[in-house]
DNA sequence: CTGAAAGCGCTTACAG
DNA sequence: CTGAAAGCGCTTACAG
């Protein structure tokens, strides 16, 4: 491997012209940069990036936490999500650093010391939880991070986020059924106190307020975000003493679990009731009909997370961006 | 952040103690290791890895090229193997470091870059192709890599690789179906061009003849791994004059489509029309009744991939390891 | 515009 | 068992 050294000693200039050439080439007189240029190409020069970031203090890392995949809560968009992140990431020559670590606050010294020993820049967080004790605690740390995912806590939230809007997604959704002539329109979404339930409840319930359509006694609560509850909570629905014509899930999972619901008890999902996810995962077209979701701008999200967490040092108010998801109309939300 | 130097001058002794302190401490007497230990301790010192790296030239950092979601053909199991190639990663003190690249032989300049600039020591393949350029490209430079899955080449593959026998895993379901009555039992593959597909097409179709069982006309070669494609090849299987009652699906999302056309005809999978699927994806329990299918020792590979990369450099020949998988019996092959 | 020199924070022969 | 010193390959004020 060549060295910045025998670059210097090819072309006859010092080290620092070489480096001069490579990190600020209008320095250069343009007969000097040519020829830096072409011993640079010959002798099929790269610059160790350890020795550069051992001098500058930046290693041009972003951590990830690799989720765990514990019990069938399959993370469907992940692959996307991760590519979307590196390219995003590889625009600015940067890299996404992978790692493990325990949930919640048994983690942070994973973090910690992954910044500390210098393998990281900073960090993207996600799977944000309600109440998620890491964002507190890398600012307290002065650790630069940035959240994909709000931590719903009452008073500001600490560091920059960025989310979409699941609220707005499920309006859409609500409204679109209501445009296919539904009129009593059910959800099934996760407890309270999640936050990002809570928000996409919200959509829901002030869509159908402001529509003039019912609400109580509509929202059902699933357990998990599992099939066989998106099924059981669509039963209850069905079984009610006025059944709902239309259901707007927090989830394509629970989506999928309702239409096997509707499969088993002989009704056709998007003509009988309509039915609609969140995220168009992969799981979206396995079903017939297909899944009408709220699909996330994945690669808008990359984008932003990474300039956020890139851009210039917070000046005031750290950054918070809130992104409009679309609405992916398919069979399931067929007209009444 | 303490440095070395600053930890030394705590506990009084010279830089090099403190670095054999952490790096070779049977060389440090009890009671210096111990005073060294509590200034580290103390300084909350941590080594920092670029300087490590700087002189020792090695990063302990693994390259692995996110794949990119092209056209609905997701990977449904990446988020497991992630997390297990990085657990596995950091039970050896190393990382993944993800990165996009155009695929086939166009992507090989930023594997060589990555490696050249030294942000990491080697790679690990996935995603690999019949004829896959990547490994004889990485060999030829003598860059580092271990491959999950076989190029499929005649002649000896190039590098090291981790593999899981698919002929066996898709013998293992033909087995099973014929131990629950099953004697007409089809195959739906990719294309013979796929080393992957004519390798578990070889499983389904010796364990038949072994067996007693046709074979003549029950294989269908899908174009594509979709659900679309699955129903298709599924309908040509129920539409011969001697249908078929079971079938081994090469992927779980072709078995997936297999049941949707099952379920479009009116017929029970498990029960009319016995269906194995290959991945144990989340799809798998998807479906009611919930998927029989192979599932691949996502754990045992990610760890043996580590383990040949990380291990002492080849001998002569190239490590090559064949992985069982294991058969999940569910609902979709219950007993005809 | 160009160059000589210091230094980033480690590790590693080499002496003692 | 311990220490003084060189050096990994860069970048960056500072002079000229």
């Amino acid at each position: 491997m060549a060295t910045l050294k025998q670059v210097a000693a090819h072309a006859d200039v010092s080290v620092q012209t070489v480096s001069n050439a490579l990190n600020a080439p209008h320095r250069l007189r343009p007969d000097t940069l040519e020829r830096v240029t072409r011993s640079i190409e010959l002798l099929n020069y790269r610059p160790n990036r350890n020795a550069r970031s051992l001098r500058t203090s930046a290693v041009e890392l972003i951590g990830y936490c690799v989720p765990s995949w514990h019990g069938g809560q399959a993370h469907l968009v992940m692959d996307q999500f991760l590519h979307a992140l590196c390219a995003a990431a590889e625009t600015t020559g940067r890299h996404i650093l992978l790692f493990t670590a325990p949930s919640g606050a048994d983690g942070m010294s994973v973090y910690d010391d992954l910044h500390a020993r210098r393998l990281v820049d900073g960090f993207v967080l996600s799977q944000t939880e309600t109440h998620d004790p890491r964002h507190g605690w890398l600012k307290e740390q002065a650790i630069p991070f940035v959240s994909f995912g709000r931590v719903w806590k009452e008073s500001t939230q600490p560091g920059p986020y960025v989310d979409v809007d699941g609220a707005g997604g499920c309006a859409m959704a609500t409204r679109h059924l209501y445009d296919g002539g539904r009129r009593r329109i059910g959800f099934l979404g996760w407890p309270r106190t999640s936050g990002l339930a809570e928000d996409r409840l919200t959509g829901w319930r002030d869509t159908c307020v402001e529509l003039g359509l019912p609400v109580d006694g509509l929202a059902v609560h699933c357990v998990e975000d599992t099939f066989d509850e998106g099924a059981r909570g669509a039963a209850s629905l069905l079984d009610a003493s006025e059944p709902v014509d239309a259901i707007v899930a927090l989830s394509d999972v629970l989506a999928l679990g309702a239409m096997r619901e509707l499969n088993r008890r002989g009704l056709a999902a998007g003509t009988d009731v309509a039915v609609t996810g969140f995220d168009d995962s992969p799981l979206a077209s396995v079903v017939s009909p297909a899944l009408t979701t709220v699909r996330q701008p994945i690669d808008l999200i990359a984008h932003e997370l990474i300039d956020i967490l890139t851009g210039p040092a917070e000046s005031e108010a750290p950054a918070e961006r809130l992104l409009q998801p679309e609405l992916i109309v398919r069979g399931s939300s067929a007209p009444g």
